[in-house]
DNA sequence: ATAGCGTCCGTACCATGGTACGGAGTCAAG
DNA sequence: CTTGACTCCGTACCATGGTACGGACGCTAT
C-alpha cells in the first residue's frame, strides 16, 4: 500500500501534480528517496496533503502551514495553541464580516426583484 | 466639498494612493478632468471607494466588481439579481467550511491544553 | 527490446491585488 | 518667486499559490 506514484498521491489528495512538487520545493512534503527510478508514496503521503488543503481552508498560508506542520513532530504546545487560538479569532472576525456582506447581498437581492424599472441600487445595498 | 485631491479621497477611503490609481487603470473609479492642474475629487469617490472595499469584502474579484458597478449605472436587473444570489450561495458555502475549520482549530486548542507532553495532534485534528 | 506513458527537475509563466520608483509638472505657503 | 510637498504617469516590482513546458530518464506492456 506504501507503493503510490505521485499521480496517484495527487489524485488521492485531491490536487494536482505540480501542486504536489510545488509542495516539495516549499518542504510542505518531504520528498521520499527515490529508490532506483522513480519516488513511491504511502497513505501518510495523501493524510499529509489533505491536512494542508484542510488548513488552507482555515485561512493558514503555506508559510504558517509549514510551521504547523514542523510543531506536529515537535513539542512546542504553547506555540501550537497560540496558532490555533489566533486563527480562530481571525474566522470569527471573517466569519461575521461574511455574514454581514451576505445579508446586504441578500437584501440587493430583495430590492431588485421588488422594485420597478431602472437600476438596483447596488451601492446603497452596502452602505448599511 | 468636491474638492479633494487624490490623497484626501485615499485617506477618507482607507485605502493606500497608489490604491486608488490602481482602480482608476483598472477602470473601477473614472478619473476626472483635471482642470489645468491636479485632478479633484469628491463625495461620490468616496461612497465608490468604499463600495469597492465592501464588495471586495463580500469576496466579488475587482472584476465582478466592475461589473456591478455598470449594472449599479444600467438596467439589467436580472443580472444584478443573478450576480448577488450567487455570491449569496458562495459566501454560505465559504461560511460553512470557515465554521468547519473553526471546530477543528477550537478542538486542537483544547486537546493541546489538556493532553500531557509531546507534540499535539495538529494534523490528527483536521482528520474529523 | 522498444514504444509510449509517467516521472523528474529546472525554469518560466500566470492571475490577483496591489506597492514602489523616478522624473516631470503643479500648487500653496512663506 | 522659490521651496517643498503633492500629483501624474509609466513602468517595474512584489507576494501568494500555483500551472506549464521541455528535455532526459525510468517503467511496463507488448
Amino acid at each position: 500500500m506504501t507503493a503510490m506514484t505521485i499521480a496517484k498521491l495527487a489524485a488521492a489528495a485531491g490536487v494536482g501534480v505540480e501542486t504536489v512538487r510545488y509542495y516539495q520545493r516549499r518542504g510542505l512534503i518531504d520528498t521520499p528517496a527515490r529508490g532506483a527510478g522513480v519516488r513511491r508514496y504511502g497513505a501518510s503521503d495523501v493524510r499529509r496533503l489533505r491536512f494542508i488543503r484542510s488548513a488552507q481552508a482555515a485561512g493558514f498560508t503555506l508559510e504558517e502551514i509549514g510551521e504547523l506542520l514542523a510543531l506536529d513532530a515537535g513539542n512546542d504546545r504553547a506555540r501550537a495553541r497560540e496558532m490555533a487560538r489566533a486563527r480562530v479569532a481571525a474566522l470569527d472576525a471573517r466569519i461575521a464580516e461574511l455574514q454581514a456582506a451576505r445579508g446586504a447581498l441578500a437584501q440587493l437581492a430583495r430590492e431588485c426583484a421588488a422594485g420597478a424599472a431602472g437600476p438596483c441600487p447596488i451601492i446603497a445595498a452596502f452602505e448599511a
